[in-house]
DNA sequence: AAGAATTCCAACCGCGATGAG
DNA sequence: GCTCATCGCGGTTGGAATTCT
């Protein structure tokens, strides 16, 4: 999932970071700071153009970067930012601890653009009950994807299938108090208990990694970037 | 099993904004 | 005000990994 590495005619190395690579320039930013992407990779021993370091920098290696799943809060986040800010992914990166603009894009056009589109088009009461949810400060997380799937397939149609409500049941700790339903007997979201709702939101959010990334201190050394590079 | 199609992440490219001289 | 260098952003692409046929 990587480009091919390759040195260009100039003598600028492209595609995929090595560990090496990515060893240097993280030692290097860590010690000295970037007050000059384009002078950095000189001073640092790398042979990549400035550009590419700030890159892999901003999307790699700075510290705090979260490099785990997103959450659904996350997601939902990222959904009710873009149809705030449109295309503008810093604004929106900016509001996600931990995750890069580059990061946000990609997912956007992975996984949410479809469901997006799809929940907006929803005029199920159920689905609003879970918008109105999603603004809330609680968690879904104890609600595994299946179950969302089964909401998402929802959002057109009031009807779910059997096997989606079965998964939506079986996969929540509730379910034994729920013995009094009759699974095939339910064919539409609308008739999910409220309980069932309230349960899944009522895990307190998880703690953000709320520092800055750049909780690390450099010195200014102005000096050290205007030395010409021999 | 194997080739085709799709997914999705990392990296690249081009352009506008900004600041220094 | 102009030019040039640099930065940062958003769009796009490359290609390995995965899924499908």
């Amino acid at each position: 999932m990587v480009r091919t590495p390759s040195v260009d005619k100039n003598g600028i190395k492209r595609g995929a970071w090595s560990e090496e690579e990515d060893n240097k320039l993280k030692a290097f930013v860590e010690r000295f700071g970037h007050p000059n992407w384009r002078q950095l990779p000189k001073h640092a021993g790398l042979m990549r153009c400035g550009k590419s370091c700030r890159l892999r920098w901003m999307n790699h290696l700075r510290p705090g970067l979260k490099k785990e799943n997103y959450s659904l809060e996350e997601e939902e986040l990222i959904i009710k930012l873009h149809k705030e800010h449109g295309n503008r992914w810093s604004a929106i990166a900016a509001r996600l601890p931990g995750r890069s603009d580059n990061d946000v894009k990609n997912q956007w056009h992975a996984h949410l653009k479809k469901r997006a589109k799809t929940n907006t088009t929803s005029n199920s009461p159920i689905m609003e009950q879970f918008s109105e949810y999603s603004q809330s400060s609680y968690s879904m997380r104890e609600v595994p994807s299946a179950s969302l799937n089964a909401i998402d397939t929802s959002a057109t149609s009031t009807e779910v299938s059997s096997t989606d409500l079965s998964d939506l049941y079986s996969s929540c700790s509730l379910l034994n108090e729920m013995d009094w339903i009759e699974e095939d007997h339910i064919t539409s979201m609308e008739q999910l208990p409220a309980d069932f709702f309230n349960f899944c939101w009522t895990n307190p959010i998880d703690n953000f990694q709320t520092e800055p990334f750049d909780n690390f201190q450099t010195e200014p050394l102005d000096h050290f970037w205007r030395q010409p590079f021999f």
